[in-house]
DNA sequence: TTGTATGCGTTATCAT
DNA sequence: ATGATAACGCATACAA
């Protein structure tokens, strides 16, 4: 494998002006610039990136952590859209992009630590379920630049991090159905140990708001996010409140209560609408297809790896937060203006 | 941050005397290893791996191609878990993991060349779905060990490939009805343009065979893999060939073809059988759930990694192949042993 | 515009 | 068992 000392030979120029051409210094003549090129290419020649990490004191490269215990919170589909949305920005800045699971310890500490202390990484991606103020303290400590994905639940800190606008999703679903006149309007799985989901049961009061439709405690079905939890809870609103359209607070739930709405006789989005969140392809699956308010998960990993670098270029900047805004995606489930 | 220098100063030792305690070099006695490896606590201090890899002439990085491009053969939740069970063995090993999208590019150079080139890499790991001749030819020049993860289609060159055993899978199903008491068992979703999908047909055909019961051509149905194709499928099959099971072929058009089933007026598992492969989170939002032949894709990742290493300690190894058996996860549209 | 020399933090060779 | 020193491949301050 070539070294800059066999170019330099090779160009009959010294090192330092190899390097100075491998690193677009402009105070070179074109002529040799051009000569060393050609016997670059001829040398097949490309620079070490170890040396280079090493002299320049910046190992080129970005760590992403992810959590495979919590299945829920940073699962699959929505994992794997988040990390090529990273993946882009970060080759795009001729980094590298590791991936490490937090749970993996290393001659007895974290991998984190690990990585850090070994100069392997320049900025850290996490998601905040595994965010605890250890892991913040160690990041700040070092001086490591990071951005959170997801809103932080507790933050005694002040961190960067960029999220879905729940807010607005749960407005957006809402207003929806208020647009299609629908009055009574459902929220089934609040869950208010998730933060995404007090966020869109907010949105959700405040188009009720504004719409003018007085919020009605009994259109709220606390439970979690599985099919059978959904089921139970769209089966103890038929009995006791039948709404004519219902927001699901997550993806799962909502095949259960589609289920409950179907064998009590009645059908969506005839009898009620029905619209839930994220994820698209058991929102495709189902009889029928689920409506859903979309999240564009790619553009959440692009804008937090844009963040990231944003902290490693100007590292005296000040936290941000950055919201990814959603839209409604019809399919089945509802038929926008319906008349009623 | 501390260096070498730095312990080595403040143990009053030398440099090298410090390299060989990092290293565990048994030559050096008790006495000054206690020594040293109290300063190294006291100063916090951690080798550079980017010194270390420059000097070692080794990245320690292992990298995991994906291909974002082909959703359907390398997807989400299997990605997903393949990721994780790599990630194990590699951090184990004290190795750091690579992401990187085929498709990206740097310096119009694939990124593959890149990180080879780069010398950032030590070893590949590929879906065999983004395998074509001039990326083997790359890591073969360049003797980069890597491994394929499925089962490559064209293989003029030896290369070493890690799969579920699709095969076997095969037989699993139709040993599972034959054992049931099932005698005209379908076979749906067959595209003969995926291996996998090939295999398990071989398998459907071969615990027949092994069964005693003749291949009937009129229970094979040929289509892809979606909600939409599943559901036609299983229509024509009805029309013409009532089956008392059916095997699907791939996950998202066992939904398809349940649907199907129902609206004829029939029900699984009582009329008859269903059984589809892989995905258990759709499998089980279904209703009745779906009974699947269930891989370990975690352990897929997981061997990979292990014979990547296998092949890194080891240059001269000739190929392997590693097929990872799966098994039947009973749900609610099949029922064992049910009398006919 | 180009070259020389030094340093980055580590490992390894060769002494002692 | 330990130490001095060269090398790994590159970047850069300084000189010319």
């Amino acid at each position: 494998m070539a070294s800059i000392r066999d170019v330099a030979k090779a160009a009959n120029v010294s090192v330092s002006t190899v390097s100075r051409i491998i690193n677009n210094n402009p105070a070179i003549s074109a002529a040799t610039r051009e000569k060393v090129l050609k016997t670059i290419k001829e040398l097949n020649y490309s620079p070490n990136s170890m040396a280079q990490a090493l002299s320049n004191n910046n190992s080129y490269t970005i760590t992403l952590i992810v959590d495979i215990e919590d299945e829920k919170s940073f699962y699959n589909p929505f994992f794997h859209e988040v990390m090529h949305g990273i993946e882009k920005i970060v080759y795009k800045k001729e980094y590298c992009l590791n991936v490490a699971n937090l749970n993996t310890s290393l001659r007895n500490e974290s991998v984190i630590d690990w990585l850090i202390k070994g100069k392997r990484t320049e900025g850290v991606v996490l998601p905040s379920t595994v965010m605890d103020s250890r892991i913040i303290k160690t990041l700040k400590q070092n001086e490591i630049p990071f951005v959170v994905i997801g809103e932080p639940v507790s933050l005694k800190e002040e961190v960067n991090w960029v999220d879905i606008n729940n807010l607005k999703a749960g407005e957006q679903a809402t207003r929806y159905f208020i647009d299609s006149h629908c009055r009574k309007i459902a929220y089934i799985g609040y869950d208010e140990t998730k933060i995404f989901n007090r966020r869109r049961f907010q949105g959700y009061k405040n188009a009720l708001q504004e719409g003018g439709i007085e919020f009605d405690a009994g259109l709220v079905i606390e439970g979690g996010n599985s099919r059978d939890e959904g089921y139970r809870m769209m089966n103890e609103l038929l009995k006791n409140n039948v709404p004519d359209a219902v927001i699901c607070a997550d993806t799962l739930l909502s095949v259960g209560a589609l289920r409950a709405i179907q064998e009590s006789g009645r059908s969506a989005p005839e009898d009620m609408g029905l619209i839930s969140f994220d994820n698209a392809q058991i929102a495709e699956l189902s009889y029928p297809t689920i409506s859903t308010i979309n999240v564009d998960v790619n553009e959440l990993g692009l804008q937090a790896a844009k963040l990231l670098f944003e902290l490693i270029e100007n590292p005296g900047a000040r936290e941000q937060t950055l919201l990814i805004s959603t839209n409604v995606e019809e399919r089945e489930t509802t038929a926008a203006g319906k008349p009623r």
